[in-house]
DNA sequence: GATCCGACATGGT
DNA sequence: ACCATGTCGGATC
């Protein structure tokens, strides 16, 4: 449940006037099971005996008090709280008029009337994990308004189909009452005293407002009454177009007046709108793209290197030169933003609000040289350019941009004496097209020629290959045509594409937060290849950091920030965690070194046993048991057990555990097809297949007693099940050093599709994988999921190179892995566990670096003096092996 | 037929 | 809710 909605389902309870339930219904909706509560209430989970008491250990001691005094029986129990062996959480006692609640961890009370507990909802969030100090600093005041104000787009797209205008015209208001272009509230007051409580009427009363504020004071009849008339003449077309008739509710009525009365809109940021839009777009299934806004300080990440520090260099160099000054002012008045993904407008409305304080900063100066200086502006909103797809999105960006100016102009008020910009009449506001920006040219909606100084950025929507839609995939064929795996590559490429091409010829410079998976992996060949092609540059880069911003249900993904030029230059600055350095080149991984880039390859480059992909079952979950699962099966049908085998994936491997799979071979199917465990889970494998959207996946749906995808190993004639195979988790945590890779028997195994085999291979094979060489390798070159090792047999096995290495080193190897192998035994420990480098046994640890000398030394007779020299050693004999093919 | 990835997915706390 | 850390199966070539 969102958190915000604990609220309302605490009005409900409240109000409801039956409370022998309460104490229930409270700990349900903070999220104590079904199970625990109905266990709770037969007795068995209460700790306290009283039928007046409710006691769950650990979480709440409640009492229902009569015709006592409160207080006594409050301090009683707290008395009490200390012979208990558990303590709970929380202390409640109430008569249902007044409630007393005490947080025992933080020593807080509650003294309120039982009808205000609504109010006091975060109280008790400690039952739901989250702690009052962490709520209070994740969810600012204004983001919780903002979502506030997202429930009202709700309440109304119930009634009505088209607000998205009707609401920006609100957020206007709310605006205006609260900076004073209106009086003080004017607005929601008129609402709450002049409309009836159950909203019939407020439609009328907003045509009313709405026209009037169309219409110059002078034109307006002479008889108008003064609750309309003092409502000022707005121009800038915000009101130009008629109200298109709403339906209001008692609720919708009364969550405009909370909106007007709760959020203090002059201090409105980036962060209200965007949450706002966020809140808006993940309740019903509005497109996803366009609606993740981007935080104040990655915009700042963004813009900094992009002209921010540059503007302010030449502003310290033209310091004490007034001629100077006034050629920046005439430099900074012909500059063009342009953010071709720009949701509700905030990375506009943050560059427009540092280029304007810019201007102020240079103002200023220019006053003090010269005793006086007349203000002309010099930045304007018709500097801005944008695209946006999404609707609601757009009308907010052209609201929050004229509301950006109106701030900035209150600021340059203060700011400088007799400068002054009027805040009405409303100017245009900035250049924003509404529509699909891989649809445009770019150069129609921001001009851009070669002697202009144009800034391009944004953060333009981010979906990997296999979750596109057609329109999307369409998008991406058509602007990557001719490019060999073009179907493999993120949304995002197509920003980063018509980027490229727009900077062409120019000095305008780029720079777009993505997803990092465009510097991983499969898609760096197929997308910088391409980029490289046209000369770019990458001028700057933030390696990979956790997305965030003040919005709840933050999206899940890692970013990185790209900044391009189409000119070469060897001033690029790379920004890692451990801070920024000036660099002469950074590569399509996001490092500092040549534009090598590795591509995916699908035979071994050196004769190398190959590196097979594990089974996919494609079963949901049907085919699969867990140990339990398998020990119920084959207790009750004890002849079932040949057709298990030990199932195992990345997670198996890691944490040494097992799971079974029916390996059932075509023709034993009708032993055992009527057995009814089997029946069962072959129904349950046929359904799933059958509603697949994949067509080869719905092909199997006539033999579920098969794996869809089956490792070629198993379609060999005569196996050898003596034989043993490298397993090497697929994905795995980047906080071990080495990826955890085993051995395991083929007797009675099978590899899920979440790790890859290399079947019968030598010991010593092993040895190279586990070896420090390759894993400097995979961690330069590998996929990542997030910023975990997402292995893969084509980039990091197929095309990692390996030296000539002599029998006796191979030999030498060979003795290392099983040192390697008895260490991991004599611990015990699970694999995921012991390769933690704060948990590696010292005999594991040591036999790991005896191992990686000796694989160095078959690449270089004298040691390395770091990873860097190992991976600039290993992408030149990757180059020169690939050239020589 | 064989991958490689995920504006992720999910269990643990 | 956050944190840690790897499932599962689609879509592609």
């Amino acid at each position: 449940m969102v958190i915000i909605e604990l609220e309302d389902k605490i009005t409900e309870i409240v109000n409801k006037g039956d409370y022998h339930e309460f104490i229930y219904e409270i700990l349900e909706i903070y999220g104590t099971p079904r199970a625990t509560i109905t266990r709770l209430k037969k007795g068995n989970l209460n700790m306290s005996k009283k039928n007046d008491e409710v006691h769950l250990k650990r979480k709440v001691w409640f009492k229902r008090v009569e015709n006592e005094n409160l207080f006594s029986v409050f301090i009683e129990l707290e008395r009490n709280i200390n012979s208990q062996s558990t303590k709970p959480r929380f202390l409640i006692v109430t008569d249902f008029n007044t409630l007393l609640a005490k947080d025992i961890k933080t020593d807080e009370v509650l003294d309120i009337q039982f009808i205000d507990l609504p109010k006091y909802f975060d109280f008790f969030l400690a039952w739901k994990g989250i702690e009052k100090a962490e709520f209070e600093r994740e969810n600012p005041a204004d983001v919780k308004a903002a979502e506030r104000f997202a429930r009202l787009y709700n309440v109304l797209s119930k009634d009505n189909s088209k607000i998205d205008l009707f609401l920006v015209r609100l957020l206007f208001c709310l605006f205006a009452e609260d900076t004073g272009i209106f009086r003080q509230l004017s607005f929601t007051n008129s609402i709450k005293t002049l409309t009836r409580e159950d909203g019939k009427d407020l439609n009328d009363f907003l045509k009313d407002v709405f026209r009037i504020m169309d219409i110059d004071k002078k034109d307006r009849l002479n008889d108008l009454p003064e609750y309309l008339n003092k409502f000022p003449y707005v121009n800038g077309q915000l009101f130009s177009e008629p109200h298109q008739d709403l339906v209001f509710s008692e609720k919708s009525r009364k969550l405009i007046i909370e909106a007007g009365e709760l959020l203090d809109w002059s201090q409105i940021n980036p962060d209200i709108f965007g949450s706002m839009i966020q809140a808006v777009s993940t309740r019903d299934n509005r497109s996803h793209l366009g609606v993740h806004y981007t935080s104040v300080p990655n915009i700042m990440k963004v813009i900094k290197p992009l002209f921010l520090d540059n503007l302010y260099k030449a502003f310290n160099d033209a310091y004490d030169d007034d001629f100077k000054l006034e050629m920046l002012l005439t430099r900074i008045n012909k500059i063009k933003f342009f953010d071709p993904a720009c949701g509700s407008g905030n990375f506009l409305i943050i560059a427009y609000k540092e280029m304007r304080r810019i201007e102020i900063n240079i103002i200023k100066r220019l006053k003090e040289i010269r005793g006086d200086y007349l203000y002309m502006p010099s930045i304007t909103l018709d500097q801005l350019y944008g695209i946006e797809i999404d609707e609601f999105a757009y009308e907010v960006a052209l609201l929050s941009l004229w509301i950006a100016d109106h701030q900035m102009n209150e600021e340059l008020n203060n700011e400088i004496d007799n400068a002054v910009r009027p805040t009405l009449p409303l100017n245009i506001s900035g250049n924003i097209h509404r529509g699909n920006a891989l649809h445009m040219n770019w150069k129609n909606v921001c001009p851009n020629d070669p002697e202009d100084e144009v800034y391009v950025f944004g953060n333009p929507p981010y979906l990997g290959h296999h979750r596109q839609s057609d329109t999307h995939k369409s998008d991406i064929r058509r602007i990557f045509q001719g490019v060999r795996g073009n179907g493999y590559l993120d949304y995002i490429c197509g920003w980063f594409y018509l980027g490229s091409e727009f900077i062409q010829n120019s000095n305008t410079t780029l720079a777009f937060v993505s997803t990092n998976s465009i510097c991983q992996g499969e898609q760096v060949a197929i997308l910088w290849s391409e980029l490289f092609l046209k000369r770019i540059n990458i001028h700057f880069a933030y390696q990979s950091f956790k997305w965030s911003n003040s919005a709840r249900n933050n999206a899940g993904v890692t970013v990185v920030i790209i900044g391009l030029t189409a000119y070469k230059t060897e001033q690029n600055k790379l920004f890692t965690s451990y801070g920024e350095r000036q660099v002469k080149n950074i590569n399509a991984y996001l490092i500092d070194g040549e534009n090598v880039i590795v591509r995916d390859i699908k035979k071994q480059l050196y004769g190398l046993p190959p590196m097979l992909f594990g089974n996919k079952p494609s079963d949901g979950g049907g085919l699969i048991f867990e140990f339990e699962e398998y020990i119920q099966a084959i207790e009750k049908y004890p002849y079932l057990k040949k057709y298990f085998r030990k199932y195992i994936g990345s997670d198996e491997i890691l944490k040494g555990s097992y799971r079974y799979c029916l390996w059932i071979e075509e023709d034993c199917y009708d032993e055992i097809k009527d057995n009814p465990i089997i029946s069962d889970r072959m129904n349950m494998v046929k359904l799933n297949r059958e509603k697949s959207k994949a067509k080869s996946t719905r092909e199997w749906a006539n033999k579920p007693y098969k794996f869809k995808q089956i490792s070629p190993f198993h379609k060999q004639a005569n196996i050898d099940l003596d034989s043993y195979t490298i397993v090497v988790p697929a994905v795995s945590s980047e906080s071990r050093f080495y990826i955890p890779m085993d051995l395991v028997s083929n007797k009675d195994t099978i590899l899920s599709n979440r790790v890859y085999g290399i079947y019968g291979a030598d010991i010593w094979i092993l040895g190279i994988l586990l070896s420090r060489m390759h894993m400097t390798w995979v961690r330069a070159v590998a996929g990542r999921l997030e910023t975990r090792y997402s292995y893969s047999s084509g980039v990091c096995y197929n095309a990692f190179p390996i030296p000539e290495i002599s029998q006796k080193r191979i030999n030498l190897i060979e003795e290392l892995v099983l040192e390697i192998l008895d260490a991991r035994e004599e611990d015990g420990r699970s694999l995921g566990e012991i390769y933690y480098p704060s948990n590696m046994p010292n005999d594991l640890l040591l036999a790991h670096q005896k191992l990686d000398k000796v694989v160095d030394r078959a690449y270089k007779n004298r040691d390395f003096s770091g990873d860097e020299e190992r991976l600039r050693l290993l992408i030149e004999l990757y180059s020169k092996k690939v050239n020589l093919r």
